[in-house]
DNA sequence: AAATTAATGCAACAATGTTGCGATTGATAA
DNA sequence: TTATCAATCGCAACATTGTTGCATTAATTT
């Protein structure tokens, strides 16, 4: 099995999406990392620390793709299964660790994971009424 | 206000969506019909039939974009907010028209559309058992 | 410090989507 | 039916996003 390792870019990679509120993409984390690194590095690092459950990735429905390292409290496993939020006005997606859909499946589908994202207007945007 | 002209690509579009039980993506419609328009006109056709609401987009968790026209009996508005079920053996996407998420938001949220979408193994898939 | 090999940078490529513009054609009115 | 006019199209060119191969660099182990 490869063992994997901390190198500069990994650790200023993972720094940035620590430090961010919002998902961000391959481009806003490149563009935050002021060329510390290549844009295929970027890449890269983002499918390690997919393949290591550190981070995750979220497919927008504009088709935009954004990663995000969920802020668990308190918790071991890192959980994807919970919802997302975008908003329209700013097109920032935050996670909401704590909206979990339910719903019933019909028979003959297995469910390996799932993929709930709800989009409008953020507590920000919704009161500087646009 | 633009009116909308019925042309042979665009109604070819449509009836290659109509036909299929899966969504399609833009690559996949371009080959189905085969040289009867550019590539660009294909995009083009897309967003106005988005717009006019006939067909909707799904962006897949893998970052892929398909297009589905759902076939929903005896209703007059199309609606959107129904899941999809996105194979991970046949990739295949299906509108799982039935299945509606209940989910409880954080206040100051405004939703105005959702995005569900389940990933696993289809029926057929599953009974092939690979 | 030396060896091993994961990670990087660079260049080149592939896929997907967008834009501008002159030519074409569907819908409407004469 | 024909003329009109703007919606639509085709083409070329471009932008963005993501991937791959390979020589070089550097993190970890001994």
């Amino acid at each position: 099995m490869k063992t994997t390792r901390n190198t500069a870019a990994k650790t200023a990679v993972l720094e940035v999406l620590e430090k961010s509120k919002t998902a961000l993409s391959h481009t806003e984390i490149h563009k935050q990392l002021n060329d510390l690194c290549d844009r295929v590095t970027i890449y890269r690092i983002l499918d390690r620390l997919i393949n290591e459950d550190i981070i995750h990735k979220i497919s927008n429905l504009d088709g935009t793709v954004k990663y995000a390292k969920c802020h668990h409290l308190h918790q071991r496993v890192h959980i994807h299964n919970h919802a997302h939020f975008s908003c329209e006005n700013c097109h920032e997606i935050t996670c909401l660790e704590n909206v979990k859909p339910s719903y019933i499946m019909p028979h003959n589908y297995k469910v390996n994971e799932i993929n709930f994202t709800l989009s409008g207007l953020c507590p920000n945007c919704l009161n500087s009424n646009i």
